[in-house]
DNA sequence: TTATTAACTAATAATAATTATAGATTAAAG
DNA sequence: CTTTAATCTATAATTATTATTAGTTAATAA
């Protein structure tokens, strides 16, 4: 509980809770998903809660945004840089902590100062591979 | 106008004032980016007309769905493999058509049946770096 | 320790993007 | 041409998110 005390605002019960959902999962949660998880231990929590607490986290870069589902955020609580791999069925997303060259030429550049990179690769997850379950989230 | 009779579907003026929109335009537009450009020659047509017409192209393979903005979908009439730029600021999206050496060891595939993968370059485009407009998108 | 206060919470309203519904219209097949 | 299934428009409903506001509380300093 001591390991948030650097973070520079209020540390109130809810959102060590929060980070504690986050710290300890590997999903890339939806605002729903930490919602639900969290409102388990603080059924009185706000939906509203969830959402300033992620803006305030973004803010102070400890968790990143992620695009991965149109018209839904998805959470990152692991900011240093990596790319992801995400189930085409279940929308389900695991990190790859490998680097790969992506030098662009700059006659490719278009003009842009590039200041980054991500990668996303598609496929089937074991659970989806395995049939069955479906768990389809979205 | 002829090249669109393969396209296995009913094609009404509004779709084809879609179509040609889609195929003139490179800047990836999102749903209300279209209806806008595509209303003011059919002042009569819906937002809904807009939504089932990239449906239908999606479901067809005609249109892909970016998902580079979280809460918006963004369309992309270019449906061979490639990659993008994105203007964190603007969020102006270009093509990169070039392919990279992305192959993933399988021990890093976490049992997942890889199907593909898409870069996401960031970084500030040229309009943007020139400064001044600010012509943000959100 | 306690008092003070800026920051936070919860409830709720508002907004934005998208999807669903249903009756009127029309492209396309014969 | 006629027929009809597909599509269009208008509108309601839904989903995810943001804004607002009054009450509550963690953190700071006396």
């Amino acid at each position: 509980m001591q390991k948030y005390k650097d973070i520079g605002f209020k540390l109130t019960p809810q959102r060590l809770a929060i980070l504690d959902y986050l710290e300890e999962t590997r999903t890339h949660p939806s605002a729903e998903e930490i919602y639900r998880a969290v409102h388990k231990r603080f059924p009185t929590m706000s939906f509203a809660t969830v959402y300033t607490t992620l803006e305030a986290l973004k803010q102070r870069g400890r968790v990143m945004e992620l695009a991965i589902e149109p018209n839904k955020k998805r959470f990152d609580y692991h900011t240093e840089p990596h790319h992801h791999m995400v189930c085409t069925q279940c929308k389900r997303v695991v990190d790859i902590h490998r680097e790969f060259p992506l030098a662009l030429p700059s006659a490719e550049k278009q003009g842009f100062q590039v200041t980054g990179n991500h990668i996303e690769f598609y496929g089937i997850c074991p659970r989806c591979i395995a049939g069955g379950t479906d768990r389809r989230r979205r």
